[in-house]
DNA sequence: TTTTGTTTTCAAAAGTATTTGAAAATTCAA
DNA sequence: TTGAATTTTCAAATACTTTTGAAAACAAAA
């Protein structure tokens, strides 16, 4: 495998394991260019790359922006925009994390605590109740967990105290 | 809100929380209903509870088995099959994550390692190949971690070790 | 101002995923 | 066996998501 054949593969394979995610595949590959980009593109040079339209090439590239994955470049006397990846994977991940979590855990988390206003006057014999309860105390601590590691700083991740957990 | 509003809602936003992770909204709201089911059910039941055709009823019920969340109860003298979700959180959790691990996770680092072959003749100008190196570092450490997490027992998330974290 | 290069928008088209439901297969009891 | 109850399958229909591309908006230069 050559070079640009890896790249290829690279950006396919992130592709195709962001739409298993929930996350749109062309959004994905437009990151993995700009990921593996010597230098910041413009949405034209994306756009040919990937053999994509301009809209979604603009689109996508907008998408990164708001996830803050993607930063814009402006150049002295240049009309065009170019825009580049954030490399370091640790503020990768935590950006993603945040992102997820906003949108989808903590959405979750409020509904579970509407739920658990039923509790009160719960019968005995609901599961329901047990299960719901259950569930709350796990996504919480999930959220606790997550919000713990979006602040620790990237040597966490590789630290001794991390490693006697396996 | 009453039970049957709270049940509803909880139906609703699984199904919801589902659908943002890539999985199917219809199979996740079988899972739910199956979760806070006081009794185990038939096909035909969870058909009738959340309105879907007998044929859907049947295909989620057999993935969620496949998925290992929920299970097949046979009584005696009667023909129907009756299914029930495994309730325990931390089983759930840890089967979902070696699943999406297996199905998704590593055939990526499969990837990254056939992709680091061309490494070896990188040249420095390449930001293909740090990139590469950081993303391969990185998923591997998260996939040790997983399996940890895989391995260890469900007192493991409650304890002081992991408290240290935050 | 007008011209020109560039980005943005969005309705329609293309592409995917999910659901339906009726028919086929299976299973068990009579 | 046969027949009734039950489960499974899968082609077609429906619903949902993504992409396109041309037109509109915008912004700098002439």
């Amino acid at each position: 495998m050559d070079i640009k054949e890896g790249k290829q593969k690279f950006i396919e394979s992130w592709g195709k394991m962001a739409s298993d995610w929930g996350i749109n595949r062309t959004m994905a590959q437009v990151h993995a260019l700009l990921l593996i980009a010597a230098e910041p593109m413009t949405a034209d040079q994306v756009m040919s790359e990937l053999n994509i339209s301009r809209g979604n090439s603009n689109m996508n590239i907008r998408a990164l922006m708001d996830w803050g994955l993607v930063h814009k470049q402006l150049r002295n006397g240049e009309r065009k925009e170019y825009f580049y990846a954030e490399k370091d994977m640790w503020v990768v991940v935590r950006q993603i994390i945040m992102n997820r979590k906003k949108r989808e855990l903590e959405p979750m988390l409020k509904v579970l605590d509407e739920i658990a206003g039923v509790e009160n006057n719960c019968p005995e014999s609901e599961s329901f109740c047990a299960v719901v309860r259950d569930i709350r105390k796990f996504s919480g601590k999930a959220n606790q967990t997550l919000d713990a590691l979006v602040k620790a700083d990237s040597t966490w991740f590789g630290s001794p105290l991390f490693s006697l957990l396996r």
